[in-house]
RNA sequence: GCGGGGUUAGUUAAAUGGUAUAACUUCAGUUUUCCAAACUGAUGUCAAGGGUUCGAUUCCCUUACCCCGCACCA
């Protein structure tokens, strides 16, 4: 029985295995920056892994915007007005405060937030009822950074600040508090006006403190022994302009959510679009993820394409359905193994506050059953957010529409596709692996070969009669002379591509050629001049 | 971030304190009348830095990166 489990774990890290290394072997995706050594959470697309995203973006774009009348485009700037990120809660939410136990074997993690919940205590409350109880209005201060104020006050060297930071909150994993400090100190602010202006962001001050003095325990060794909290901050920060002052702060985009949201009244205003009516976006996101894992499941750098459809509020209900049916059809033409894909209805307590309603879709990886895509009822919150209104033709009257939004990343699609089609079958005795791309999907349509390499009269008619016409009408063609027949079909078996058109001797008497089918290697004779509309009969 | 295991050619592996091997792949040629045939030849490798040593790919240290498990993933 155990056996039986190990094996299968093993089929499925071969699997992984596999796919990660066939699209590097063919020219698919390879690791980012790899003749350094490679970044973690990054990929650099190939050849045939652009012609892939590209036509998997295209297909989306046709079905979700090209051919509706209520879509409307948009390809935001990913730097924006830092704002933007403390309007939409991204500054306070992405840099929550993480804590971890220092029992040996222990390494319990946790947010510093969702570990007071857990005791029952709000982190906010606490803090105040503590600042309070611990010191006059006037005096309040940590402890500890009374101890770093007095040893920086009058720093002579950098290194010297440095250290003193590191002897006294073990700075070196902090990512953010440094420069806060540095600032404080260099524009002669005291930090407690600061506090209350904006207590979060100097809680951590004294949030171990705050951890001893409700003496809250490991849940997991059950022991008091954390080590200071420290901040994670999941956006990347950049400054923007020569000026590296606070205010020159900018994010690269968490989620392309907000680019359209921020677009919003200019598209009203050019458009006039009467609701319901949907902005759609593909483009790239960024994540410094602590652990990216899994080859594209969880990088630093990904794409998503997403809508925002806006609607009357009385409607949800009915534009939720209708969208959840838009994205299983979807799913089901680019040829995901819907067999793998569930619905998970997310509670209420694993749900972002403003959400009325999510769903994910989760897909079976091979190292586990994990979101693939989302669907979410995210009320008025983000217009409101933005202070973004409508005008309702329909009565005249101001308003702010609702929004529900259909969330899908290009990577994990990628990935659960590949997961999808790869297979692999025994053909005389021996092993082929191949991709099963829908045609109009497949990175290359269709491969061009003369049978053999050394007859010319062959090569001129396969490269002139046969391939110029497809390259010129289709792209996505390629021409394959190399080894033998067998060897190349394998070739193109691995790429994924549907048909292998090969010119023989026959095709010079009666301009007929044959065309093998990549799943079940049968083969037929096609007339050249029909070849064209064979092959777009297919990929429409 | 913690714990464990790793890093030798495009891939999978071998050997070694003193010239680094093989198979497959790739490329060129000969050949080949439909599913990885054969022959000949060629390209290509010790993750980075430091130390010990006459000499380090090998021993030691540091760093980076990769894999697995745990935790995290608003």
């Amino acid at each position: 029985m155990k056996e039986e489990k190990n094996n299968k774990e093993n089929d499925k890290n071969k699997l992984m295995e596999n796919i990660v290394s066939l699209c590097k072997r063919r020219g698919f995706i390879f690791q980012g920056s790899e003749i350094y050594g490679g970044l973690s959470g990054t990929y650099d697309w190939a050849h045939f892994g652009v012609a892939l995203k590209n036509n998997i973006k295209q297909n989306w774009w046709k079905k979700f915007v090209d051919s509706r009348r209520d879509m409307y485009g948009i390809d935001a700037a990913i730097l924006m007005n830092q704002k933007v990120w403390e309007a939409s809660g991204h500054v306070a939410g992405f840099a929550d405060p993480m804590i971890e136990c220092k029992s040996l074997d222990c390494g319990f993690r946790e947010r510093l937030d969702k570990l007071f919940e857990a005791s029952n205590l709000s982190l906010q409350d606490s803090y105040d009822l503590y600042i309070k109880s611990k010191f006059k209005e006037t005096e309040i201060k940590s402890k500890k950074f009374a101890e770093y104020y007095a040893k920086i006050k009058a720093p002579k060297e950098k290194d010297k600040i440095d250290r003193a930071l590191r002897d006294l909150i073990e700075i070196d994993a902090v990512l953010d508090i440094k420069d806060v400090l540095l600032d404080l100190r260099e524009n002669n602010i005291n930090w407690v006006d600061e506090y209350k202006k904006d207590p979060a962001k100097y809680m951590f001050f004294v949030a171990h403190d705050l951890v001893k003095e409700y003496k809250i325990v490991c849940p997991k060794c059950k022991k008091e022994n954390f080590a200071a909290p420290k901040n994670f901050n999941m956006m990347f920060a950049t400054k923007v302009g020569a000026v590296e002052d606070s205010s020159a702060t900018s994010y690269l985009r968490p989620e392309t959510a907000q680019g359209i949201f921020v677009n919003f009244k200019n598209t009203v205003d050019a458009f006039h679009p009467k609701l319901p009516f949907g902005m759609a976006q593909i483009g790239k996101a960024f994540r410094n993820e602590i652990t990216p894992r899994d080859f594209l499941f969880r990088q630093r750098e990904f794409e998503q394409m997403e809508i925002e459809y806006f609607i009357r509020p009385a409607d949800w209900e009915k534009y939720f359905e209708y969208w959840r049916g838009e994205m299983l059809d979807w799913m089901e033409e680019l040829g995901l193994d819907m067999a793998k894909v569930h619905e998970i209805d997310v509670p209420d307590a694993d749900r972002a506050h403003y959400s009325k309603k999510t769903i994910d879709f989760e897909f079976d990886f091979p190292f586990g059953q994990k979101e693939l895509f989302g669907l979410a009822y995210r009320t008025d919150f983000d217009l409101k957010t933005h202070k973004l209104e409508y005008i309702d033709e329909e009565n005249k009257e101001k308003m702010v529409p609702h929004v529900i939004e259909p969330s899908m990343g290009v990577d994990r699609a990628i990935l659960a596709l590949l997961i999808s089609v790869y297979a692999e079958d025994e053909k005389d005795g021996e092993m082929r692996s191949y991709l099963k791309f829908k045609p109009n999907i497949a990175p290359v349509i269709c491969a061009v070969s003369p049978l053999l390499k050394n007859k010319p009269e062959l090569v001129e008619y396969a490269n002139t009669r046969v391939y110029a016409p497809l390259k010129a009408e289709f792209g996505r063609v390629a021409w394959d002379d190399n080894g033998n027949i067998g060897k190349r079909y394998r070739r193109q078996d691995e790429i994924g591509t549907p048909f292998c058109i090969v010119v023989d001797f026959d095709t010079l008497t009666d301009d007929t050629v044959t065309v093998r089918d990549r799943d079940t290697g049968e083969q037929e004779r096609v007339k050249v001049e029909n070849l064209e509309s064979y092959i777009k009969e297919r990929i429409s």
